[in-house]
DNA sequence: CGCCAGCTTGAATCTACTCAAATCTTGTGG
DNA sequence: CCACAAGATTTGAGTAGATTCAAGCTGGCG
Protein backbone atom coordinates (compact mmCIF):
# COMPACT_ATOMS: atom_id res chain seq x y z
CA UNK A 1 0.00 0.00 0.00
CA UNK A 2 1.04 3.51 -0.92
CA UNK A 3 0.51 4.52 2.87
CA UNK A 4 3.55 6.13 3.44
CA UNK A 5 2.48 8.94 0.82
CA UNK A 6 0.61 10.42 3.86
CA UNK A 7 0.47 14.77 3.42
CA UNK A 8 3.58 15.50 3.76
CA UNK A 9 3.69 18.24 6.21
CA UNK A 10 6.97 19.50 7.73
CA UNK A 11 6.32 18.64 11.69
CA UNK A 12 7.21 22.44 11.81
CA UNK A 13 4.60 23.51 9.84
CA UNK A 14 2.25 20.97 11.91
CA UNK A 15 3.77 22.26 15.45
CA UNK A 16 2.22 25.51 15.19
CA UNK A 17 -1.47 24.18 12.84
CA UNK A 18 -3.46 26.00 15.52
CA UNK A 19 -1.57 28.75 15.64
CA UNK A 20 -2.11 29.21 11.89
CA UNK A 21 -6.20 28.25 12.54
CA UNK A 22 -6.63 31.03 15.05
CA UNK A 23 -4.39 33.62 12.69
CA UNK A 24 -6.82 32.36 10.24
CA UNK A 25 -9.73 33.21 11.54
CA UNK A 26 -9.20 36.30 13.28
CA UNK A 27 -6.59 39.04 13.09
CA UNK A 28 -3.90 38.47 15.77
CA UNK A 29 -1.46 41.38 17.45
CA UNK A 30 2.09 40.72 18.08
CA UNK A 31 1.23 39.66 21.99
CA UNK A 32 -1.64 37.35 21.16
CA UNK A 33 0.13 35.60 18.73
CA UNK A 34 3.33 35.22 21.64
CA UNK A 35 1.19 33.92 24.40
CA UNK A 36 -0.32 31.93 22.20
CA UNK A 37 3.26 30.50 20.81
CA UNK A 38 4.40 30.06 24.46
CA UNK A 39 0.89 28.34 25.45
CA UNK A 40 1.69 26.03 22.58
CA UNK A 41 5.26 25.30 23.87
CA UNK A 42 3.90 24.35 27.38
CA UNK A 43 1.27 22.01 25.43
CA UNK A 44 0.41 19.15 27.92
CA UNK A 45 0.02 15.33 26.23
CA UNK A 46 -2.86 13.33 26.95
CA UNK A 47 -3.47 9.48 25.64
CA UNK A 48 -6.08 8.37 23.36
CA UNK A 49 -9.19 7.26 24.75
CA UNK A 50 -8.30 9.64 27.87
CA UNK A 51 -12.18 11.82 28.97
CA UNK A 52 -10.49 15.44 28.66
CA UNK A 53 -13.51 17.24 29.97
CA UNK A 54 -16.87 15.34 31.59
CA UNK A 55 -20.19 16.19 31.00
CA UNK A 56 -22.46 18.13 34.01
CA UNK A 57 -18.61 18.39 35.21
CA UNK A 58 -17.58 22.36 36.01
CA UNK A 59 -15.84 23.61 33.51
CA UNK A 60 -11.96 25.01 34.69
CA UNK A 61 -10.84 26.92 31.87
CA UNK A 62 -10.75 27.66 28.17
CA UNK A 63 -8.50 24.71 26.04
CA UNK A 64 -6.92 24.21 23.01
CA UNK A 65 -5.94 21.79 20.57
CA UNK A 66 -2.60 21.77 19.71
CA UNK A 67 -2.22 18.15 17.81
CA UNK A 68 -4.42 15.00 17.28
CA UNK A 69 -8.15 14.20 17.24
CA UNK A 70 -10.50 14.68 19.61
CA UNK A 71 -14.33 14.77 20.11
CA UNK A 72 -17.04 16.04 21.93
CA UNK A 73 -19.18 13.22 22.84
CA UNK A 74 -22.77 12.28 24.21
CA UNK A 75 -23.54 8.86 25.92
CA UNK A 76 -26.65 7.13 26.32
CA UNK A 77 -27.97 5.15 29.31
CA UNK A 78 -28.09 1.87 26.57
CA UNK A 79 -24.55 2.19 25.56
CA UNK A 80 -25.77 4.43 22.12
CA UNK A 81 -22.81 7.48 21.84
CA UNK A 82 -22.92 10.04 19.48
CA UNK A 83 -19.96 11.93 18.20
CA UNK A 84 -21.35 15.48 18.20
CA UNK A 85 -18.18 17.11 16.77
CA UNK A 86 -14.42 17.08 15.56
CA UNK A 87 -11.62 18.89 17.16
CA UNK A 88 -8.85 19.37 15.38
CA UNK A 89 -5.52 21.37 15.95
CA UNK A 90 -6.59 25.37 16.25
CA UNK A 91 -10.44 24.22 17.93
CA UNK A 92 -11.07 25.44 21.40
CA UNK A 93 -13.18 23.64 24.00
CA UNK A 94 -14.51 24.92 27.21
CA UNK A 95 -14.65 27.97 25.77
CA UNK A 96 -17.71 29.56 27.55
CA UNK A 97 -18.94 32.62 28.42
CA UNK A 98 -21.16 32.38 31.49
CA UNK A 99 -20.55 31.99 35.22
CA UNK A 100 -20.08 28.86 36.65
CA UNK A 101 -20.13 26.48 33.32
CA UNK A 102 -20.93 22.67 33.01
CA UNK A 103 -19.86 20.93 30.19
CA UNK A 104 -22.79 19.60 28.30
CA UNK A 105 -20.76 17.22 26.40
CA UNK A 106 -17.82 14.78 27.24
CA UNK A 107 -14.87 15.49 25.32
CA UNK A 108 -12.84 12.64 24.21
CA UNK A 109 -9.51 12.14 23.17
CA UNK A 110 -9.97 10.11 19.76
CA UNK A 111 -5.74 9.96 19.66
CA UNK A 112 -2.74 11.10 21.74
CA UNK A 113 -3.33 14.65 21.57
CA UNK A 114 -1.60 17.95 22.76
CA UNK A 115 -3.60 20.25 25.11
CA UNK A 116 -3.14 24.02 25.47
CA UNK A 117 -4.31 26.11 28.25
CA UNK A 118 -6.25 29.15 26.02
CA UNK A 119 -4.34 32.30 27.33
CA UNK A 120 -6.45 35.17 28.09
CA UNK A 121 -6.03 38.77 28.38
CA UNK A 122 -5.70 39.96 25.37
CA UNK A 123 -8.86 41.81 23.33
CA UNK A 124 -7.09 39.92 20.43
CA UNK A 125 -7.43 36.58 21.91
CA UNK A 126 -10.82 37.28 22.84
CA UNK A 127 -12.04 38.18 19.65
CA UNK A 128 -10.68 34.95 18.23
CA UNK A 129 -12.39 32.89 20.78
CA UNK A 130 -15.56 34.23 20.24
CA UNK A 131 -14.68 33.94 16.19
CA UNK A 132 -14.17 30.07 17.28
CA UNK A 133 -17.26 30.15 18.87
CA UNK A 134 -19.34 30.89 15.73
CA UNK A 135 -18.02 29.00 13.78
CA UNK A 136 -18.35 26.15 16.20
CA UNK A 137 -21.88 26.70 16.44
CA UNK A 138 -21.95 26.71 12.37
CA UNK A 139 -20.64 23.41 12.85
CA UNK A 140 -23.32 22.38 15.12
CA UNK A 141 -26.02 22.99 12.25
CA UNK A 142 -24.22 21.32 9.79
CA UNK A 143 -24.23 18.07 11.61
CA UNK A 144 -28.08 18.68 12.60
CA UNK A 145 -28.49 18.82 8.65
CA UNK A 146 -26.05 15.71 7.85
CA UNK A 147 -27.83 14.02 10.00
CA UNK A 148 -31.47 15.17 9.50
CA UNK A 149 -31.42 14.88 5.58
CA UNK A 150 -28.37 13.39 4.00
CA UNK A 151 -28.28 10.11 2.97
CA UNK A 152 -25.34 7.87 4.30
CA UNK A 153 -23.12 8.44 1.56
CA UNK A 154 -24.16 12.13 1.26
CA UNK A 155 -23.22 12.36 4.97
CA UNK A 156 -19.76 10.79 4.95
CA UNK A 157 -19.32 13.48 1.91
CA UNK A 158 -20.45 16.46 3.53
CA UNK A 159 -18.42 15.48 6.84
CA UNK A 160 -14.99 14.69 4.80
CA UNK A 161 -15.75 17.84 3.00
CA UNK A 162 -16.22 20.12 5.98
CA UNK A 163 -12.91 18.79 7.58
CA UNK A 164 -10.95 19.36 4.58
CA UNK A 165 -12.16 22.94 4.85
CA UNK A 166 -11.08 22.83 8.97
CA UNK A 167 -7.86 21.33 8.59
CA UNK A 168 -7.05 23.83 5.74
CA UNK A 169 -7.23 26.51 7.97
CA UNK A 170 -5.05 25.11 10.00
CA UNK A 171 -2.21 23.91 7.39
CA UNK A 172 -3.36 19.90 8.00
CA UNK A 173 -4.50 19.26 4.40
CA UNK A 174 -4.17 20.43 0.82
CA UNK A 175 -5.26 19.14 -2.69
CA UNK A 176 -8.25 17.37 -1.33
CA UNK A 177 -5.79 14.88 0.45
CA UNK A 178 -5.58 14.91 4.77
CA UNK A 179 -4.83 12.50 7.59
CA UNK A 180 -7.75 10.74 8.80
CA UNK A 181 -6.52 8.49 11.76
CA UNK A 182 -9.99 7.40 13.04
CA UNK A 183 -11.57 4.22 12.71
CA UNK A 184 -14.91 3.45 10.51
CA UNK A 185 -17.06 2.58 14.35
CA UNK A 186 -15.72 6.47 15.62
CA UNK A 187 -16.83 8.13 12.24
CA UNK A 188 -19.62 5.96 12.36
CA UNK A 189 -20.73 7.05 16.01
CA UNK A 190 -20.78 10.74 14.47
CA UNK A 191 -22.74 10.39 11.31
CA UNK A 192 -25.65 8.68 12.93
CA UNK A 193 -25.04 4.83 10.92
CA UNK A 194 -23.27 1.50 12.03
CA UNK A 195 -19.81 0.94 11.06
CA UNK A 196 -21.08 -2.09 8.95
CA UNK A 197 -22.94 0.49 6.64
CA UNK A 198 -20.70 3.28 6.64
CA UNK A 199 -17.80 0.31 5.21
CA UNK A 200 -20.28 -0.74 2.50
CA UNK A 201 -20.82 3.41 1.95
CA UNK A 202 -16.95 3.77 1.55
CA UNK A 203 -17.03 1.08 -1.17
CA UNK A 204 -19.52 2.42 -3.01
CA UNK A 205 -17.46 5.99 -3.09
CA UNK A 206 -14.36 4.30 -3.90
CA UNK A 207 -16.80 2.48 -7.03
CA UNK A 208 -17.84 6.07 -8.08
CA UNK A 209 -14.51 7.60 -7.71
CA UNK A 210 -15.84 10.56 -5.54
CA UNK A 211 -13.77 10.20 -2.87
CA UNK A 212 -11.41 7.63 -1.18
CA UNK A 213 -10.67 7.08 3.08
CA UNK A 214 -8.39 4.09 4.33
CA UNK A 215 -5.17 3.35 5.87
CA UNK A 216 -5.69 6.80 7.75
CA UNK A 217 -5.73 8.58 5.06
CA UNK A 218 -8.31 10.19 2.81
CA UNK A 219 -8.43 11.67 -0.65
CA UNK A 220 -11.10 13.81 -2.04
CA UNK A 221 -10.50 14.06 -6.12
CA UNK A 222 -12.45 16.69 -7.14
CA UNK A 223 -13.56 18.76 -3.79
CA UNK A 224 -15.75 21.43 -5.69
CA UNK A 225 -17.72 18.59 -7.80
CA UNK A 226 -17.96 17.31 -4.32
CA UNK A 227 -19.61 19.84 -2.67
CA UNK A 228 -21.65 20.47 -5.37
CA UNK A 229 -22.84 16.98 -5.59
CA UNK A 230 -24.24 17.67 -1.93
CA UNK A 231 -24.89 21.07 -2.09
CA UNK A 232 -22.28 22.35 0.69
CA UNK A 233 -21.60 25.41 1.09
CA UNK A 234 -18.62 26.43 3.08
CA UNK A 235 -18.60 27.79 6.28
CA UNK A 236 -18.91 31.80 6.95
CA UNK A 237 -19.76 33.60 9.95
CA UNK A 238 -18.60 37.06 9.08
CA UNK A 239 -17.76 38.98 6.18
CA UNK A 240 -14.20 40.41 7.05
CA UNK B 1 -63.52 17.29 21.22
CA UNK B 2 -61.77 18.94 24.12
CA UNK B 3 -59.64 21.21 21.76
CA UNK B 4 -61.34 24.23 23.67
CA UNK B 5 -59.76 22.53 26.99
CA UNK B 6 -56.25 24.57 25.79
CA UNK B 7 -53.86 24.83 28.73
CA UNK B 8 -55.53 27.69 30.49
CA UNK B 9 -52.97 30.59 30.93
CA UNK B 10 -54.59 33.85 31.56
CA UNK B 11 -53.30 36.34 29.14
CA UNK B 12 -51.10 38.35 31.59
CA UNK B 13 -49.02 35.25 32.19
CA UNK B 14 -48.31 34.58 28.97
CA UNK B 15 -47.86 38.36 28.31
CA UNK B 16 -44.42 38.33 29.82
CA UNK B 17 -43.61 34.70 29.36
CA UNK B 18 -40.49 35.95 27.95
CA UNK B 19 -39.55 37.82 31.55
CA UNK B 20 -40.19 34.84 33.44
CA UNK B 21 -38.08 32.73 31.13
CA UNK B 22 -34.95 35.25 31.79
CA UNK B 23 -35.97 35.87 35.10
CA UNK B 24 -35.81 31.64 35.70
CA UNK B 25 -32.59 31.88 34.46
CA UNK B 26 -30.09 34.50 35.46
CA UNK B 27 -30.37 36.62 38.35
CA UNK B 28 -32.30 39.94 37.14
CA UNK B 29 -31.90 43.42 38.67
CA UNK B 30 -34.42 46.21 38.62
CA UNK B 31 -33.09 48.14 35.68
CA UNK B 32 -32.81 44.81 33.93
CA UNK B 33 -36.12 43.11 34.53
CA UNK B 34 -37.47 47.12 33.41
CA UNK B 35 -35.53 47.23 30.49
CA UNK B 36 -37.00 43.99 28.97
CA UNK B 37 -40.53 44.85 30.01
CA UNK B 38 -40.16 47.93 28.19
CA UNK B 39 -38.79 46.46 25.15
CA UNK B 40 -41.69 43.57 25.69
CA UNK B 41 -43.98 46.60 25.55
CA UNK B 42 -42.76 47.97 22.42
CA UNK B 43 -42.55 44.59 20.34
CA UNK B 44 -42.91 44.29 16.54
CA UNK B 45 -45.85 41.49 15.53
CA UNK B 46 -44.64 39.53 12.35
CA UNK B 47 -46.67 37.13 10.17
CA UNK B 48 -46.48 33.26 9.77
CA UNK B 49 -43.82 32.84 7.27
CA UNK B 50 -41.65 35.67 7.43
CA UNK B 51 -38.29 35.08 7.70
CA UNK B 52 -37.03 36.66 10.39
CA UNK B 53 -33.62 36.34 9.78
CA UNK B 54 -31.87 35.16 6.64
CA UNK B 55 -29.02 32.69 6.11
CA UNK B 56 -25.65 34.81 4.72
CA UNK B 57 -27.30 38.27 6.22
CA UNK B 58 -25.76 40.58 8.42
CA UNK B 59 -27.09 40.23 11.84
CA UNK B 60 -28.15 43.44 12.90
CA UNK B 61 -28.87 42.82 16.60
CA UNK B 62 -30.06 40.55 19.15
CA UNK B 63 -34.37 39.63 19.46
CA UNK B 64 -36.23 38.48 21.67
CA UNK B 65 -39.15 36.26 21.32
CA UNK B 66 -42.38 37.39 23.10
CA UNK B 67 -44.80 35.55 21.64
CA UNK B 68 -45.51 32.48 19.35
CA UNK B 69 -43.74 29.84 17.79
CA UNK B 70 -40.49 30.50 15.13
CA UNK B 71 -37.91 27.82 13.86
CA UNK B 72 -33.94 28.42 13.22
CA UNK B 73 -34.02 26.44 9.30
CA UNK B 74 -31.62 25.33 6.89
CA UNK B 75 -32.72 24.67 3.74
CA UNK B 76 -30.97 22.33 0.54
CA UNK B 77 -30.39 22.83 -2.64
CA UNK B 78 -33.00 20.36 -3.46
CA UNK B 79 -35.47 21.65 -1.69
CA UNK B 80 -35.07 19.51 1.57
CA UNK B 81 -35.21 21.50 4.83
CA UNK B 82 -34.10 20.99 8.24
CA UNK B 83 -35.42 22.61 11.37
CA UNK B 84 -32.29 23.14 13.57
CA UNK B 85 -34.11 24.10 16.35
CA UNK B 86 -37.41 25.74 17.36
CA UNK B 87 -37.89 29.27 19.50
CA UNK B 88 -40.74 29.70 21.98
CA UNK B 89 -41.01 33.08 24.18
CA UNK B 90 -37.49 34.32 26.21
CA UNK B 91 -35.28 32.76 23.13
CA UNK B 92 -33.02 34.95 22.04
CA UNK B 93 -31.98 34.66 18.12
CA UNK B 94 -28.79 36.70 16.62
CA UNK B 95 -27.49 36.46 20.08
CA UNK B 96 -23.88 36.93 19.14
CA UNK B 97 -20.31 37.24 20.34
CA UNK B 98 -18.58 38.82 17.49
CA UNK B 99 -18.08 41.34 15.06
CA UNK B 100 -19.55 41.43 11.68
CA UNK B 101 -21.29 38.34 12.51
CA UNK B 102 -23.70 36.75 9.53
CA UNK B 103 -26.64 34.25 10.10
CA UNK B 104 -25.74 30.27 9.76
CA UNK B 105 -29.48 29.52 9.70
CA UNK B 106 -32.46 31.59 8.32
CA UNK B 107 -35.17 32.03 11.19
CA UNK B 108 -38.90 31.13 10.11
CA UNK B 109 -42.25 32.97 11.94
CA UNK B 110 -44.07 29.16 12.23
CA UNK B 111 -46.78 30.74 13.80
CA UNK B 112 -47.80 34.88 14.10
CA UNK B 113 -45.49 36.55 16.43
CA UNK B 114 -44.07 39.23 18.74
CA UNK B 115 -40.83 39.93 18.49
CA UNK B 116 -38.58 42.63 20.72
CA UNK B 117 -35.52 44.35 20.03
CA UNK B 118 -33.22 42.89 23.46
CA UNK B 119 -31.99 46.02 25.47
CA UNK B 120 -28.49 45.88 26.34
CA UNK B 121 -26.33 48.05 28.61
CA UNK B 122 -26.91 46.18 31.87
CA UNK B 123 -24.49 43.34 33.24
CA UNK B 124 -27.69 41.54 34.30
CA UNK B 125 -28.75 41.61 30.70
CA UNK B 126 -25.36 40.27 29.56
CA UNK B 127 -25.27 37.28 31.98
CA UNK B 128 -28.89 36.50 30.95
CA UNK B 129 -27.91 36.46 27.16
CA UNK B 130 -24.94 34.42 27.35
CA UNK B 131 -26.46 32.19 30.14
CA UNK B 132 -29.68 31.95 26.84
CA UNK B 133 -26.62 31.05 24.61
CA UNK B 134 -25.56 28.24 26.48
CA UNK B 135 -28.67 26.84 27.14
CA UNK B 136 -28.85 27.30 23.38
CA UNK B 137 -26.20 25.22 22.43
CA UNK B 138 -27.02 22.29 25.06
CA UNK B 139 -30.20 22.10 22.90
CA UNK B 140 -28.34 21.47 19.83
CA UNK B 141 -26.42 18.62 21.35
CA UNK B 142 -29.82 17.22 22.36
CA UNK B 143 -30.60 17.56 18.65
CA UNK B 144 -27.48 15.87 17.29
CA UNK B 145 -28.51 12.67 19.33
CA UNK B 146 -32.05 12.89 18.77
CA UNK B 147 -31.03 12.64 15.11
CA UNK B 148 -28.17 10.74 15.23
CA UNK B 149 -28.97 7.44 17.56
CA UNK B 150 -32.88 8.18 18.71
CA UNK B 151 -35.25 6.04 16.57
CA UNK B 152 -38.61 7.56 15.57
CA UNK B 153 -40.78 7.29 18.12
CA UNK B 154 -37.77 8.29 20.78
CA UNK B 155 -37.37 11.17 18.77
CA UNK B 156 -40.69 12.61 19.31
CA UNK B 157 -40.68 12.12 23.26
CA UNK B 158 -37.64 13.16 23.56
CA UNK B 159 -38.22 16.19 21.46
CA UNK B 160 -41.77 16.87 23.51
CA UNK B 161 -39.96 16.55 26.91
CA UNK B 162 -37.26 18.98 25.82
CA UNK B 163 -40.14 22.03 24.83
CA UNK B 164 -42.21 20.89 27.77
CA UNK B 165 -39.38 21.67 30.03
CA UNK B 166 -38.43 25.19 28.70
CA UNK B 167 -41.85 26.04 28.39
CA UNK B 168 -42.49 25.29 31.71
CA UNK B 169 -39.52 28.08 32.22
CA UNK B 170 -41.80 30.95 30.81
CA UNK B 171 -44.89 29.59 32.41
CA UNK B 172 -46.24 28.16 29.33
CA UNK B 173 -46.30 24.75 30.50
CA UNK B 174 -47.88 22.71 33.19
CA UNK B 175 -48.86 19.55 34.17
CA UNK B 176 -47.32 17.81 31.18
CA UNK B 177 -49.64 19.81 28.61
CA UNK B 178 -48.70 22.67 26.75
CA UNK B 179 -50.11 24.36 23.57
CA UNK B 180 -48.19 23.19 20.37
CA UNK B 181 -49.96 24.60 16.96
CA UNK B 182 -47.49 23.38 14.55
CA UNK B 183 -48.00 20.85 11.60
CA UNK B 184 -46.69 17.75 11.33
CA UNK B 185 -44.81 18.34 8.39
CA UNK B 186 -42.84 21.14 10.26
CA UNK B 187 -42.07 18.72 13.07
CA UNK B 188 -41.14 16.03 11.01
CA UNK B 189 -38.89 18.43 9.46
CA UNK B 190 -37.10 18.88 13.07
CA UNK B 191 -37.24 15.62 13.57
CA UNK B 192 -35.59 14.31 10.11
CA UNK B 193 -38.56 12.18 9.38
CA UNK B 194 -41.27 12.29 6.80
CA UNK B 195 -44.98 13.42 7.69
CA UNK B 196 -46.28 10.31 7.06
CA UNK B 197 -43.94 8.50 9.13
CA UNK B 198 -44.71 11.00 12.19
CA UNK B 199 -48.27 10.20 12.04
CA UNK B 200 -47.80 6.71 12.17
CA UNK B 201 -45.63 7.15 14.94
CA UNK B 202 -48.05 9.59 16.88
CA UNK B 203 -50.49 7.20 16.60
CA UNK B 204 -48.55 4.47 17.98
CA UNK B 205 -47.73 6.68 21.07
CA UNK B 206 -51.67 7.26 21.61
CA UNK B 207 -52.19 3.41 21.71
CA UNK B 208 -49.29 2.97 23.86
CA UNK B 209 -50.40 6.12 26.40
CA UNK B 210 -47.50 7.34 26.13
CA UNK B 211 -48.24 10.77 24.95
CA UNK B 212 -51.25 12.48 22.82
CA UNK B 213 -50.42 15.54 20.11
CA UNK B 214 -53.63 16.27 18.51
CA UNK B 215 -55.30 19.50 17.71
CA UNK B 216 -52.50 22.08 18.45
CA UNK B 217 -52.45 20.54 22.36
CA UNK B 218 -49.68 18.09 23.79
CA UNK B 219 -50.69 15.93 26.85
CA UNK B 220 -47.80 14.39 28.59
CA UNK B 221 -49.72 11.74 30.49
CA UNK B 222 -46.84 11.28 32.34
CA UNK B 223 -42.97 13.09 31.63
CA UNK B 224 -41.27 11.79 34.44
CA UNK B 225 -41.58 8.50 33.32
CA UNK B 226 -41.76 9.18 29.27
CA UNK B 227 -38.37 10.94 30.04
CA UNK B 228 -36.78 7.24 31.53
CA UNK B 229 -38.39 6.09 29.07
CA UNK B 230 -36.26 7.99 25.89
CA UNK B 231 -33.15 8.17 28.39
CA UNK B 232 -33.87 11.46 28.68
CA UNK B 233 -31.55 13.95 30.89
CA UNK B 234 -32.96 17.69 31.59
CA UNK B 235 -30.29 20.39 30.52
CA UNK B 236 -28.40 22.14 32.92
CA UNK B 237 -25.38 24.41 32.20
CA UNK B 238 -24.60 25.73 35.72
CA UNK B 239 -24.70 24.93 39.47
CA UNK B 240 -25.98 28.10 40.14
C1' DC C 1 3.37 -17.41 15.12
C1' DG C 2 -0.85 -16.23 16.70
C1' DC C 3 -3.76 -12.83 18.64
C1' DC C 4 -6.65 -8.85 18.33
C1' DA C 5 -8.76 -4.94 16.55
C1' DG C 6 -10.61 -3.23 12.59
C1' DC C 7 -12.61 -3.97 8.26
C1' DT C 8 -15.39 -6.58 4.91
C1' DT C 9 -19.00 -9.72 3.29
C1' DG C 10 -23.48 -12.16 3.29
C1' DA C 11 -28.27 -12.99 4.40
C1' DA C 12 -32.33 -11.84 6.72
C1' DT C 13 -34.96 -8.27 8.77
C1' DC C 14 -36.81 -3.88 9.95
C1' DT C 15 -37.53 0.88 10.04
C1' DA C 16 -38.70 4.50 7.55
C1' DC C 17 -39.73 6.26 2.83
C1' DT C 18 -42.56 6.92 -1.49
C1' DC C 19 -46.54 7.59 -3.92
C1' DA C 20 -51.31 7.79 -4.07
C1' DA C 21 -55.79 8.15 -2.48
C1' DA C 22 -59.19 8.99 1.15
C1' DT C 23 -60.67 11.61 5.01
C1' DC C 24 -60.85 15.24 8.16
C1' DT C 25 -60.32 20.45 9.34
C1' DT C 26 -60.38 25.06 8.79
C1' DG C 27 -61.05 29.23 6.88
C1' DT C 28 -63.58 31.91 3.40
C1' DG C 29 -66.90 33.82 0.36
C1' DG C 30 -71.55 33.66 -1.08
C1' DC D 1 -74.86 29.40 7.88
C1' DC D 2 -73.55 26.49 4.24
C1' DA D 3 -70.57 25.07 0.46
C1' DC D 4 -66.34 24.76 -1.09
C1' DA D 5 -61.38 24.99 -1.45
C1' DA D 6 -57.06 24.44 0.55
C1' DG D 7 -54.43 22.52 3.89
C1' DA D 8 -53.51 18.86 7.12
C1' DT D 9 -53.78 14.20 8.61
C1' DT D 10 -54.56 9.39 7.96
C1' DT D 11 -54.42 5.00 5.49
C1' DG D 12 -52.64 1.49 2.28
C1' DA D 13 -49.30 -0.98 -0.50
C1' DG D 14 -44.89 -1.50 -2.24
C1' DT D 15 -39.94 -0.32 -1.82
C1' DA D 16 -35.46 1.34 -0.37
C1' DG D 17 -32.00 2.23 2.82
C1' DA D 18 -30.02 0.91 6.89
C1' DT D 19 -29.62 -2.50 10.73
C1' DT D 20 -28.54 -6.92 12.83
C1' DC D 21 -26.03 -10.88 13.51
C1' DA D 22 -22.59 -13.82 12.26
C1' DA D 23 -18.62 -15.27 9.90
C1' DG D 24 -14.35 -14.44 7.40
C1' DC D 25 -10.49 -11.59 6.31
C1' DT D 26 -6.34 -8.46 7.04
C1' DG D 27 -2.49 -6.20 9.03
C1' DG D 28 0.09 -4.79 13.00
C1' DC D 29 2.16 -6.20 17.15
C1' DG D 30 3.70 -8.80 21.12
Amino acid sequence: MASRLVTNLAPSASRFAALQRLQAIAPLDELATAALRKAIDEAAPASIRRELLSEGHEITGKRLMVSGWAARVRLLADGRRQLISFLVPGDLFGNCGHAKPLAVSTVLALTNVAIADAPGGSPALHQAYEMSRAIEEAHLLSQITRLGRLSALERIADLLLELYERLSLAGLAENGRFAFPLTQETVADALGLTSVHLSRTLQLARRNNEFDWRDGQVVLHDPEALARMVGRIPVRVTNR
